[in-house]
Formats: structure tokens, C-alpha cells, sequence
DNA sequence: AAGTTCGGCAAACACTTGTTTACTGAATGA
DNA sequence: TCATTCAGTAAACAAGTGTTTGCCGAACTT
């Protein structure tokens, strides 16, 4: 939408990407409400003053980075839901998407993970909402599998909603092991794989609530 | 252990509360990354140079924290596991303790979950460590159960882990429900104990794996 | 070609920060 | 009673902070 171009323009956007990049790898090491406009600037090659011609606040440059990471996120989830196949080969493909997910943005995935019940309120409340999003497009996309037949949409909700967290909690653990023990990766996978299973598995015995 | 008196010693671990207690206060809207020795010597009533004789480190101070925080955690799942019942009666003990501990230890809950994935490394690692072997205490719990006959250790530790990220997450979803939205809170409770129910629907019907 | 817009800069504002220093004075022990 | 211990203090250190100011000069518009 936004292909206004003119080296103007085209230069105000690089300095704007060079302050998220220069954020999101500050982040790496540092929580959100730590960092400073000085910081910020310093690791983007810029002086302090430039922030304000791209953001009134470190807090706006937040909820802009948020929504970054969770456009990812949704591209993820299509993903895994698209393709065709049982529970087992969904399991596993979800499993595989996560664990990439979080190898190819790790700097995104650990800001989300930091951030969720991190200090700052209005980026926690734009991450809990857009992950309220989220489970809410997994509980569609649940109602059309033959599985959920006869369920109501309270219980997909519920359902989706424990999806969701295991994924966040999936995520997380990888995260932790890729940057301590990388060799954990595989057990974790695998725990996950099965806690998915045994999670499928009452799904299918589900009598309604 | 430590009952020594003498005013002297009584006065110094009344001044180590209170950095504590000033600490704890402060990071109910901070995280621990951007909290300041002067900022804690200064809400606990006592000059900046006073921090050093009791902890080397704010990191220290944060470990301590940590302690504090998993002592009660563990109090907790006694509680839980401790009284007689069904699967029902369990999930409906369970959600009801994980409600009332987090109403009564907000400040420490909030501290875990802040800092679970925050920015200070060390504090960090305290937190999983100690989650680790509570998820051990959950698994060793569910060996005795009837229910798990013939559940192989992994399966049980994989059961445990689930259990345990299931809880931090509804005890996170308390604590920002507590402090946003009130009326919530009845809703994660069904919603939680829905979850529960199901993932032990799973657990009646596992084969191994 | 002349005029306007505006992203970026250096400098200055009034703070706050962590940590060390030399000190005070009450509790302790001989 | 007198000497020692030691929790707590005020003051100073150099260095960091967010934000505003006036200005420059390249990119745009007319």
C-alpha cells in the first residue's frame, strides 16, 4: 500500500528500519524498558534527535516492533494449517514450523517472549491482544476439522486458547535452548510432539462441557 | 536456622527486608532489568552505600527474590496434591489454590513471570532450575496415582511439563485479569479447569509412546 | 531558477545513575 | 569501662539519561 517512493521517503524508511533493527538487536541482551532513545540511536548511526522525527516514544517504537513480529507470527500459523493430512502429520508439521520459526526470527520470537509480561503496558497489551487475535484465528480453522463436530464454540476457544499457550511455551523453551544448549532442541521437540498427542487424544473424547 | 538475635543482627535483616520488600514493591511496574540501586535504597529508606552492605550485586538482591518467591511455590503444590479425591476434585483444588496464590503473592508471581524470560541472565536461570525440579516433584506425584499405571518415566516427566507450563500460564492470566479486568477472573478459572479436564481425558486414554 | 519542506545534526538543559570514600555512633565483647 | 566492630551516612566521582533548541543542506515543489 504504501509504495510511495521519491529518495526522500525512501531514506526517511531506511532510517526508521535502521532504529527497529538497532532496537531489536539491543533486545538480544537487554529488556524493552531498559532501553534508552541514546542507546537506540548510538547502535542506528544516528544522533538522539533523529528518534523524534520517527517516533514520539521508545514506546511507540515497541508497539511498532509487536506488530512486526506478530505479522510473522500469522504468516506461521497459515502455514501449518494449510497443508492436508491427519492429526499426527499436523502435529509434527506444527512442531518443524515452530522449531524454524524461531531459528530464522529469534530476535522477534525472544522480543514477544520477553515482552508478553514485561514492564511496559502498552506493549504487553498490544502483544495479549493480537495473541487473543491469534487463538481466535486457530479456533476458526479448529470448527472446520472433522474432529470438532458437535463442539461448541466456547469449548473451540478453550481449546484454541491451550494451543496457543503450549505454543508460546514451545516457543520459549526453544529459544532458551538454541542460545544455552542447542543439543536440547530435539527433546524438546519431541515433548512437545507428544504433549500434542496426548492433548489430540482427549480432544477426540471430548463430551462437550 | 538462623536464630541469631542480638539487636544488632535483628536490625541489619530489618533493613535487608525492607530493600527486599522495596524491590519487590518497585517491580510491580518495572522489570528487574532497568531497577537502580539508588532507586531501591531510596523507596527502602536508606541511603545509596547501605545497598552494598547486604548484597554484592542488584543481581544478587535478584536471586534472592527468586528464593523467596519458588519457597511459597512449593508450599503450594503440597497443598494441591496432598488432599484425598478424584480427577475432578483434584483439577477443581488445583485451579482454586492457583487462584488464591496468586491474589495473595501478586508482587512474587508477578516477579516470576516478568522475569522468567527477562533480560538478567542469572535471575533467569534461578527461575528454570527451580521450575525444573518442581516439574519433578509434579511428575513424582503423578507416578503414585492409579491412573499412571504402566506410564513409562518419560511419558510421566512429559505429563509433568505440561502440567506445570499449564499453570504458569493461567497464573499469568490471573495476574493480568487481577490487575486489568476483575471480572475475568471467573472465566479463566472455567476456562483453566476445562483445559485441565481434557488434558486428563488424554491422559485416561494414553497408550505410551 | 527560486522557494519550501523536512530529516538529520551538534549543543545545551537539568537531571539520574553506580560505586567509592572517609566518617559517625550505637551495639558488642573484654 | 574502654576498645572494637560495623550498619549506615553524606559527599564526590565520572558518566550516562530524555528532550528541546536552532541550524544546515539536500530533496522536493512551483
Amino acid at each position: 500500500m504504501n509504495h510511495t517512493v521519491g529518495a526522500r521517503q525512501a531514506q526517511k524508511q531506511q532510517s526508521r528500519r535502521a532504529l527497529l533493527d538497532a532496537g531489536l538487536r539491543l533486545l538480544a541482551d537487554q529488556n524493552f524498558a531498559s532501553l534508552g532513545v541514546r542507546e537506540v540511536t548510538r547502535a542506528a548511526g544516528l544522533s538522539p534527535a533523529a528518534f523524534y522525527r520517527h517516533f514520539p516514544d521508545l514506546a511507540a517504537l515497541g508497539v511498532a516492533l509487536v506488530e512486526e513480529s506478530l505479522a510473522s507470527l500469522h504468516v506461521m500459523i497459515r502455514s501449518v494449517l494449510a497443508g492436508e493430512g491427519g492429526a499426527e502429520e499436523l502435529i509434527d508439521r506444527a512442531v518443524d514450523v515452530i522449531e524454524q520459526h524461531v531459528r530464522e526470527h529469534q530476535p522477534h520470537v525472544r522480543f514477544l517472549a520477553r515482552e508478553r509480561h514485561g514492564g511496559v503496558r502498552r506493549v504487553r497489551e498490544a502483544i495479549d491482544a493480537e495473541l487473543g487475535r491469534f487463538a481466535e484465528e486457530v479456533g476458526a480453522a479448529l470448527g472446520l476439522q472433522p474432529v470438532s463436530e458437535g463442539w461448541s464454540e466456547d469449548d473451540l476457544r478453550m481449546l484454541a486458547e491451550l494451543y496457543v499457550d503450549h505454543m508460546v511455551s514451545t516457543a520459549a523453551a526453544f529459544l532458551e535452548a538454541q542460545e544455552t544448549d542447542p543439543a536440547r532442541e530435539a527433546h524438546i521437540a519431541a515433548t512437545a510432539r507428544l504433549q500434542l498427542r496426548l492433548i489430540s487424544l482427549g480432544r477426540r473424547h471430548w463430551q462437550g462441557s
